[in-house]
DNA sequence: TTTTCATAATGGTCCGACCATTAAAGAGTG
DNA sequence: CACTCTTTAATGGTCGGACCATTATGAAAA
């Protein structure tokens, strides 16, 4: 350990890589180089151990990160084990909860987040939607009318907004939309959402029917207002729940 | 647990939990309700595995998961521990190069969210950006100039979309940028890239004035021109890669 | 043929040990 | 006292072996 007053040591990353990092990255290049696809199925954990010249419990951990990342399911039993995964993204969205949570992201910013993109969305959707979206999301504002649970109708909104990123053949916009739903709908429950979904089906039918018009304006109009009032909605049981 | 002969059994939630799980979960509650916070330090591996009841091996790939999430950072030594980490978006960033491998996401997918996304957050920034915001922008584009690698052209590149999304004053938008921008990344190399990023720090130049002077349309413009070329060059590429 | 049961493969868990790193206390030195 | 060096203990990282629970498969029995 030389003192080093050089101004600019840079010494390099003393990193002290730990074992299951090293095999974490290893099965990531391979997925990355194609060697590895969905559905492939990994060797035994004890052939892994030994391949890797690692003990069974590093080897585990390596496998454990990767299941966590989403990327492989581990399986019991005979003819059970690691199969790589296919694409997923509930990790993405697990992973922006925890940010969230970690970071204390403001209610202001998800929602002026949400609003932007639904603009994109709605936009994309007002050029791309096929007939069969059209009807998809009018079926699910149907089935929503008909249920009864607030938690059913919740979902039912959430398929809606899938159903609607789905319209614009880009699934990046899917991703988005569902991360940002499922940190949302931590604040949605309150006493008055039972009146405010009930009021918020007209809304859904509306913007199918704009979609279809190609009105570009007055669907993202349609949706602002839309979104705006489960906004103020979701302010006011955050600000009531700060209070209590 | 009363046996119950309740007509209904609903045997549904068979559900083997395993061990490393249901720690995860108590942490994460913990983390969400508030008693947790970034920056507390968890107890000893060894005292945790006590607490709740499980091997140490299993405790400790429930830590792993949580640091593979981003949640925690393991520091070694005495004094050393499970730190809860403040907030860091790099995993959300692995998660969706994760998704990105796994399901085939196309070029054209990505290109076109990052487009719409700078439009959003273009606007923004011009609304919101203040002067020390343009400045540093402008300091970045200038060290571009002076940079001679071009990996370390492409680092200013990436610091230079970071600054512009903080600029919106919405985390969530640095988020998803950063995500676009790992996952671009890899297609960015190039044999005419040199030449590329040279003519491109100009254009950094032109949208930083174009904010200071609050001419949203101007500056929306001149990002998609910027994009456009710079999405044009992956596309060239990532065909070549195809064909060799 | 169908059912039942034993077997082996495999992930999940546990235990106890040792190593490497680190911070802090103690010993030595000027 | 101030400083440096050494020792010590705490802690994460790794190891190897063991046993359990679940599951597919094939043999045995009906």
């Amino acid at each position: 350990m030389a003192s080093s007053p050089s101004p600019k040591p840079s010494f390099a990353p003393i990193k002290t890589r730990r074992a299951f990092e090293v095999i974490c990255e290893q099965i990531r290049e391979q997925l990355a180089a194609g060697t590895l696809k969905a559905g492939d199925k990994l060797p035994a954990e004890r052939e892994l151990a030994v391949e890797f010249q690692v003990s069974r419990s590093a080897l585990r951990e390596a496998l454990r990160s990767l299941e966590v990342a989403g990327i492989i399911r581990n399986v019991k039993g005979a003819k059970g084990g690691a199969f790589v995964q296919t694409a997923e993204p509930d990790r993405i969205v697990q992973a922006m909860q925890d940010y969230v949570h970690l970071g204390d992201i403001s209610l202001g910013e998800l929602t002026e987040a949400r609003l932007a993109l639904q603009d994109i969305i709605v936009r994309l959707a007002c050029a791309r939607a096929t007939e069969t979206d059209l009807a998809d999301l009018e079926a699910i504002a149907e089935r929503t009318k008909r249920e009864t649970s607030v938690e059913a109708r919740y979902a039912c909104a959430v398929e809606y907004y899938a159903v609607l990123a789905r319209a614009t053949k880009n699934r990046i916009f899917g991703i988005f939309v569902d991360s940002l739903s499922a940190i949302l709908h931590e604040f949605v429950r309150g006493p008055d959402y039972e009146t405010l979904q009930q009021s918020l089906i007209e809304s859904r039918f509306k913007l199918v029917r704009h979609l279809r018009a190609k009105d570009e304006e007055a669907a993202v109009a349609e949706m602002r207002k839309h979104l705006e009032r489960v906004h103020r909605h979701v302010r006011k049981n955050s600000k009531a729940a700060a209070k209590g």
